[in-house]
DNA sequence: TAAATTTGCTTGTTATTTGCAAGTAAACAA
DNA sequence: TTGTTTACTTGCAAATAACAAGCAAATTTA
């Protein structure tokens, strides 16, 4: 894996580093709104991602400390991934790109949008609970 | 220009099919929080886009309805962009987007993240101002 | 216990996109 | 009228992505 080059020293642009890149965010919103863990999880996401750059990204989100991986308990060749702190401080990245989304695709409109517009503080912190109580219990 | 064909109708994924690239992402940026707003403001930033790839996003951006182009009134072969509501209603995602940065690249911390914590909702309403205001008054 | 299956990849090939350098064209300034 | 500014376009090599196939360890099934 090749490390990554900062273009500048801006944050913005110093995220989008990480995060310019359709494939990155998909794994997250899977990771963050689903119960999706795996490999085999993400692979069979609608938007079809290849499996080389499954790999690939899923590296590189570990490598630079968003992801942790762990050995399923169940499955010896399973892999479980998991949100570090750092990948969860990506919700409220993620929630924003939904409320845009939910906004300019009008089916999109769900549940969720309602309860962000009635507490978006409060729903991003339920949101980053789950992930942490993800992390934490021994995975499937 | 080719249609951007979206692989699904999650909101989330809607919303990388425009953005989920940096390019497209660092011109908004420059348009929300620098008074860059032509062609060769844009040249100049400093992550250095190619000159194609930046007339490519422009026009992506402009077909898809997140700025707008005037001509300007001093003179007649110099374009100006700005945001369009649409594009206006990106500034949230572009926030967080700084907001993650900001904590996980040290030196990016300032003013504006200060500003964010003590009161976000108002600081992405001032910019949101900003813009439209931007977005009214005749060009330089 | 041997064969088939599941799971998570890697490899190879082709197509698309990017990055870089150079060129073009309209408007404007000297 | 010559040079400059501004906003691109074009051509080409290199990098990346998409697609299909193959592989290997672990596990299940016969």
């Amino acid at each position: 894996m090749k490390e990554i080059q900062h273009r500048s020293n801006c944050p913005i642009s110093y995220s989008l580093d990480y995060l310019g890149d359709k494939w990155v965010l998909l794994i997250l919103r899977d990771l963050i709104f689903t119960n999706k863990s795996t490999y085999g999880d993400f692979i069979a996401s609608e938007e079809k991602i290849a499996t080389n750059i499954l790999a690939d990204r899923l590296k590189l989100l570990e490598e630079n400390g968003f992801i942790k991986s762990t050995v399923s308990a169940e499955k010896k060749n399973k892999f479980i991934y998991n949100l570090t702190e750092k990948g969860i401080d990506l919700i409220p990245v993620i929630m924003e790109l939904m409320v845009w989304g939910s906004k300019y695709n009008p089916p999109g409109a769900n549940n969720l949008i309602q309860e962000l517009n009635k507490d978006k503080e409060g729903t991003i912190q339920n949101y980053k609970n789950r992930a942490r109580t993800r992390m934490k219990t021994t995975p499937e």
